[in-house]
DNA sequence: ATGAAAGCGCTAACAG
DNA sequence: CTGTTAGCGCTTTCAT
């Protein structure tokens, strides 16, 4: 059933000057709402580009100013549903505006993320919002190479050097609110779980551990884990092996989803979370009320965190200079955390 | 801190030409494998590419070719996990061929999903693999405007004329097990949560679900409601509030994201889930099993759909013919369902 | 085997 | 106010 098979061709702006019966650059004025047109004129171009249904070509237009009229959202993975909200929220505000969206997930490799710049620099990305992994370097790359706008995601003390504008949790207030929690609860073997230093995206969330720890004068065990989960429940059942005597009695997790690989591992072990061992997750996800046990958790508005990034960009290609927006946390307290074993 | 605020000259092919001492005609054809230049030109002008740093300007390709060296993805929604994985294989599948991926969603909005294929087909996508919601206007839309690649994820009943790839999971025998699952545990009161029939979505669950009541002579109640979370929370509120006597005792829903739902509504009126209700969700996202109680429900490989769409995408980009694949379906019993209630 | 030149669709000088 | 013209970086005839 080829019903017409052959490669339809598209309508150009010619054909909407040939249409109106202007000249392509008129018709270009008019469309792109610059003066030095007339309004019949522009009228009779905007109708006649209504009637053909004339879409401006991207790959032409980009190629002619260097914009191409959308901007790239780099992201640290995909599996982790904590990036699904950011990325609705990004989504939104963008085509709102009317601007187009590249998508790319680093998946927690440097050499992916150092491509995907490279992608996202060649397809002439008007600006990017990145959540970066590694040391900075993508965001160097593309500072250097393009000039344009960038927006750093949840990494306050990354590149510091670099004048861009930066969206983040407030992980300092994250982790002292669950370390606090903690306390309050008589922990005092609480672990950090972050990703490996290398990957930086957990740094200011080490740093305030680490601080909180010196200050509150508990042991602050920071264990790194690759953020795949299959790799985290590994790292958890070899932490929750060793000695009930020593092992730590409460876990900070950088997200809910990483906090699962505890359920998964403290199952496995027979151990009862919320009595044996607290956690305490990030981001509250829609379904980590209804875990068994509802896990305790760091309530933060992903959503929002994608359209503040998204916003950012679009200022600074209006002209704005950098801006900074740091997201407020709320820790809610559930049946994950209990008072410390004896 | 403004280092070299100016725009960076960018490095084009006539750069590498010149460097090189050849012409640009030589130095395309040296770059792209094509014959007709010498071996050692080919190398001369790739050793100057490398140092250079030299990357394709996309633009210029696309205007020049039609191709734009990516394909796009465009999902229902991403508020559902279940994609997560889907653009996960999607997106490895085409990095792994260097093939660049625009993924969009529709949220679940026709109007959305028209606006985005206008974008895919005016940024020149070399192919498209789509999770249509509505009538199937926008398949079409694509397949008359461009001619190129087609793939459907997850609507095999959907726009039937076109001949295009399809991938989906056996939706069939997934409402099949759950429907013989919850049979065997004495329910006779089934109710089948699906989407608006004008979303389309679900059109061969509900087919599917309407015949095995026929068959087997239960009450098959179809449900609507819209696909995001607060408005299924609201569907089940108010289907849960009706007399026990004559309300569903189960419930079939399409993903583990609404049948959470279903938790939610459960837990505000005071009812039991896998006692006063029993519930079927469908994807086994990782989460499901630590739900108290944990979910009942259909497994599916969602990466490999993912994995599956981009292969029959870049083989119809190869020259290969359309193909099929459905992805099979098993049912995990847990928590979630219970012997029907007296 | 190599180079010159045309042109993809569009925008931005410039000329009328 | 409107039309003519020159490219953006690349691929692809067509000569050489």
């Amino acid at each position: 059933m080829t019903d017409t098979p052959q490669q339809r061709r598209r309508v150009s702006l010619a054909d909407v000057a040939r249409e109106s019966g202007v000249s392509v650059a008129a018709a270009s004025f008019a469309l792109n709402g610059r003066s030095g047109v007339s309004e019949p004129v522009r009228q009779r171009v905007k109708d006649a580009a209504a009637r053909l249904n004339y879409t401006p070509w991207t790959s032409a237009v980009a190629l002619r100013t260097g914009r191409s009229g959308a901007v790239a959202l780099l992201i640290r993975n995909l599996r982790n549903p904590f990036f699904l909200d950011v990325i609705n929220g990004f989504d939104a505000t963008c085509a709102e505006a009317g601007i187009g969206v590249i998508i790319g997930s680093a998946d927690y490799s440097s050499k992916r993320e150092a491509e995907l710049v490279s992608t996202f620099i060649a397809r002439e990305a008007d600006g990017l919002a990145l959540a970066p992994i590694g040391g900075g370097s993508a965001a160097h790359t593309w500072s250097k190479a393009t000039g344009k706008p960038l927006v750093l995601i949840n990494s306050a003390g990354h590149a510091p050097e670099l004048e861009v504008s930066r969206v983040h949790v407030d992980s300092i207030a994250a982790v002292r609110q669950a370390v606090d929690h903690l306390l309050g609860l008589g922990h005092r073997r609480i672990a950090l779980i972050a990703a490996p230093h290398d990957r930086s995206a957990d740094d200011e969330r080490v740093d305030t551990f680490r601080e909180l720890a010196a200050l509150h004068g508990f042991p602050g065990r920071v264990i790194e884990s690759e953020m795949r989960h299959d790799r985290a429940v590994d790292v958890a059942l070899s932490v929750l092996a060793e000695p009930a005597a020593t092992r730590p009695t409460a876990f900070v997790t950088n997200s809910d989803y990483i906090a699962s690989a505890l359920y998964f591992a403290a199952a496995e072990l027979g151990l009862v979370i919320g009595v044996d061992l607290s956690v305490v997750g990030h981001d509250d996800l829609s379904t980590s009320r209804f875990l068994a046990p509802s896990l305790t958790t760091i309530a933060v508005d992903r959503f929002e965190i994608g359209v503040g990034a998204a916003r950012a960009l679009m200022n600074q290609l209006d002209g704005a200079p950098v801006q900074s927006l740091v997201s407020p946390t709320t820790l809610v307290a559930r049946g994950s955390t209990g008072p410390a074993p004896a």
